[in-house]
DNA sequence: GATTAATATGCAACTATTTGCATAGATACA
DNA sequence: TGTATCTATGCAAATAGTTGCATATTAATC
């Protein structure tokens, strides 16, 4: 499972509590793993159970305390270990085009709608990139682990881009039919 | 969930075993929603209950029984119901984007190996792509369902055409590292 | 003064997916 | 004659992921 390896990842960086990890997942790391809050404190469970991570009670006034997790060597040499197996290709489903396979069985007119709410959603993604591009990486000399990341990112921008203009022209060809 | 709905698409075809089932979800609907046959026999349990498929038993000498599922018109409902619900945005689950974003904290060599192969085999799902659509598709005379099967399918063409050159250039980029 | 959002954590139940095992005849090939 | 592959079905256990609920404080807004 890589969504242990995924909070390790993060972990790197620098000690985080599970609501900060939560947070990262919806944003920069949860570009390419999608994780909940629930399974987020879960899995720390787990990972400070092996001891790839200790966790530290910080008490904050007013505020709940939060718990503050740092990765251990033994989490780091685990990491690696992981990054030397091969990674499992991603799993593919998607409902829409289930639905272009099915479309005699089909109501058209919705899976246009759909279509469209499925550009949007690209180019929403592909927008929130191109910040995050332009705030922490052009023009900025960059370390090893922010050359990854930007390289990352450039393929999540690729991709996007593509995906957008491929969506784009199946929405003249279902027009057109 | 949209394992009933795959399956009841690949029945609108024509009345299928689990088995064949199990061997369409290998290849053609299984390029875009990936599913075990264990997976399959028991969703088809279901369908049953619901009485969105019936089932009949069909023996043939020596071999072992057949049970043959036909989609029945309350499943075909069901179907076009579903058709009418937002899809689901594919979830998204990288692990190689996940040890490209950890790059300090990951063996290269090990994930360089790990592109190459994984270029292989978007190109081996391209050749497959063009098969199919040289031989049921090339210059023949197409009613909605086919037109629907290989807009998914010319979209499937295009989404790993673009991967390969995507991932082509990264391998030049860690090269370069 | 009341409501909403953000911070911060987590359990429990349910659903989905993967992995390993089990059975059993037919055919092909070495 | 043995081995492997294909046909054909399915259970059981483990792992992973989703959904609903629960708690508690602070700060801002209406």
């Amino acid at each position: 499972m890589a969504l242990a390896e995924a909070i390790l990842v993060c972990l790197t960086e620098r000690p985080m509590s599970g609501y900060d990890l939560a947070k990262n997942f919806d944003a920069s790391i949860g570009f390419f793993w999608r994780a909940s809050h629930q399974q987020i404190y879960r899995e720390l469970g787990r990972l400070r159970e092996k001891g790839y991570v200790i966790s530290d009670e910080v008490s904050q006034d007013g505020k709940p305390n939060r718990i503050i997790h740092t990765i251990t060597p033994t989490g780091k040499r685990a990491l690696r270990a992981w990054s030397k197996k091969p990674a499992k290709h991603p799993s593919i489903k998607d409902e829409m085009l289930v639905k272009f396979y099915a479309l005699e069985n089909v109501d058209i007119g919705a899976l246009k709608d759909q279509l469209s709410i499925r550009i949007e959603q690209h180019q929403t993604k592909l927008v929130k990139y191109y910040r995050i591009k332009e705030r922490y990486y052009d023009g900025k000399e960059l370390d090893l682990t922010q050359k990854g990341k930007l390289m990352a990112l450039e393929m999540g921008i690729d991709q996007e881009t593509q995906t957008i203009r491929r969506l784009d022209e199946v929405m003249v060809k279902i027009g057109n039919l």
